[in-house]
DNA sequence: CACTGGCACTCGGCGGCACTGAGTGCCAGA
DNA sequence: TCTGGCACTCAGTGCCGCCGAGTGCCAGTG
């Protein structure tokens, strides 16, 4: 039903549409594509394409645009994945390579993807659930406060105020600290509950309250954090490409702020560098129709860490935000397993 | 020149524009406010007000809409600070009150912020500058590469990883950490280089070498970390009031990803809880034109810390914006001064 | 002298109307 | 199976005239 020709069809509406935002008629087509067939033709093709599903048009008398149903058939088997210039991937070098530390890495990386898609990025922090404890350090604040700060492999921290009931010194922190490195140091942070669960019983009688206390407020910090954090960027590539349709824009920025909404957008991370495509309706969130996300996983060797992604309109340059956004999570992938 | 009742039309056209966005004429303005005189009387006022500049018309057949040089005669001298509502009292502390950690602080209010002015919020992190430390901790993680976190008085945490030339022992960090934090713990971070000044000099020949260079790294980050950082939210609420100049809202998105500007935006922090507005062109930004600024410093005691407030249209509800950002900005002084 | 009512005037916004042109579907012929 | 031709549709555009909100000005009044 579909020969080579109409897919090509297919494929030459998609490209044109994407570059001019414009319903593009059987003429134009044969025009700026040598397809090696008349106008006559090639309108046959789209009738078909339309019976399909594939193309659609605005209004009787207009050229045709994509369905969400063609950009599908277009990603999945019309294109080919856009290799990134030299100068790009130079550009991403750059742009990494100085990172200081992890929200640094984080920072860049959104604003990179941002600027290679021009589109909006959105880039998730290493989940602490795959991650491992590098270390746990305890520091006395005052006789009756600790900080807490949990430092995992990946470079993230996360710290938390212990109130103590009674006071403590310094030896006993210490003491403290050195048999909860014990136990947890290089345990993944999912396991770390388990690994814990009988600590404050096996500690000195006499310690027996601060240690509760201390893995009371680990374990408490470990599931408030299991909403893990994003960084959005770009926000300002929205009204490029929102211009004509005012009121699409306000629902996408309510959607950027709402991190929940934008990690399940991101999805579930696989293995890494591994290519989602969502396009209109299949991201399945109220307000974000018509737009499409691409995402990828990264992480450091065979472990997926979080996910990165752009969001952008249907209308997208596919080949080449898949090439960026695979190349992006590729690279901080090294960055991380470096560090 | 300007006698009471000229200013009384100004404020009342004022707060008319601002409700309506709608330029208002002398028959509406009469209607709404009791002005105890006729719609030609209020012409000629209006017309005294339109030659000193306050008002003008967009265009002959049309109402008055207020100038720059008026909204700045109404925020100095027309208006009064709009006391919050319980509800809104309630709100913020009820906000503010669960945070956990800094991070977390500064998250909260700046959606609370958005969420009160229905505008968009900045928050700046407290200064390094203008904090102390807390306490500086050194973690080894390997022989050859240690973690330095410092922790400062408002619960800000900076890490950075040393890496050294040399192997080092569990006991030599130990002890270096003594050292360090005996020099700086509570000293003002501004004040810390100089505090380290001699550091290594005086530091046993065998420790001088990781001495050293667990200072430049802590000297670099304090210096990398002087363009403070800031958060912003509520950014879907610019689409509120921008759907009549949609080519107005893409320079302002962009602006909110550039935080040196919005710092330089935010001002510099006087006192606490000391309100500055910036009307339209008076904060000098290339892209917020017709943008007005209300902010206010926070801090602990009378030490400012840094600076938070709202960015919204010229036509914004000064007294109520005023009065929101007043309120967090005191409130968020107080628990950082708990914690 | 300040205020008021009346009146002529201006001009943006809106609906109606005709025209244009891009693009289509269909059909007969190669 | 493809092509050229033809009638048809309809969004977009420009033009026109009307409506009405709002103004400025002026003469009249307490």
């Amino acid at each position: 039903m579909l020969d080579d020709r109409k897919l090509d069809v297919l494929r030459a509406i998609v490209q044109d549409f994407v570059s001019t935002n414009e319903p593009v008629g059987s003429k134009a087509l044969v025009e700026r594509h040598h397809l090696g067939v008349s106008p006559a033709t090639v309108r046959n093709d789209m009738a078909a394409l339309e019976e399909g599903g594939y193309i659609a048009q605005p209004h009787t008398s207009a050229g045709r645009i994509p369905t969400e149903k063609g950009y599908r058939l277009f990603v999945d088997r019309l294109s080919t994945i856009k290799p990134l210039s030299p100068a790009e991937r130079r550009a991403i070098e750059q742009f990494l390579d100085g990172a200081l530390d992890l929200d640094d890495v984080v920072r860049r990386t959104v604003r990179l993807l941002a600027q290679l898609t021009r589109q909006v990025a959105v880039v998730q922090y290493p989940s602490l659930d795959r991650s491992s404890v590098r270390h746990l350090e305890l520091v006395r604040l005052t006789g009756s406060r600790l900080l807490l700060v949990l430092i995992t492999d990946t470079g993230r921290v996360e710290q938390r105020v212990v109130e103590l009931a009674t006071e403590v010194d310094e030896d006993a922190v210490t003491a403290l600290r050195a048999r909860l490195n014990a136990r947890v140091a290089s345990a993944l942070v999912i396991e770390v509950p388990n690994q814990l669960a009988d600590f404050v019983d096996q500690e000195p009688i006499e310690s027996r309250a601060v240690a509760s206390a201390v893995v009371a407020v680990l374990l408490e910090s470990l599931v408030e954090r299991r909403d893990d954090r994003v960084v959005v960027g770009g926000a300002s590539n929205l009204t490029r490409f929102a211009l004509d349709f005012p009121d699409t824009v306000h629902p996408v920025l309510e959607a950027l702020e709402e991190h929940v909404v934008l990690i399940k957008l991101l999805g579930e991370a696989t293995r890494p560098t591994e290519l989602t495509v969502r396009i209109g309706d299949e991201n399945a969130y109220e307000g974000l129709r018509g737009t499409s996300v691409v995402s990828a996983a990264y992480g450091s060797g065979s472990r997926a860490l979080a996910s990165l992604g752009v969001l952008g309109p249907m209308r997208m340059d596919y080949p080449g935000t898949m090439a960026a956004v695979s190349a992006v999570a590729r690279y901080v992938g090294r960055i991380l397993a470096e560090s």
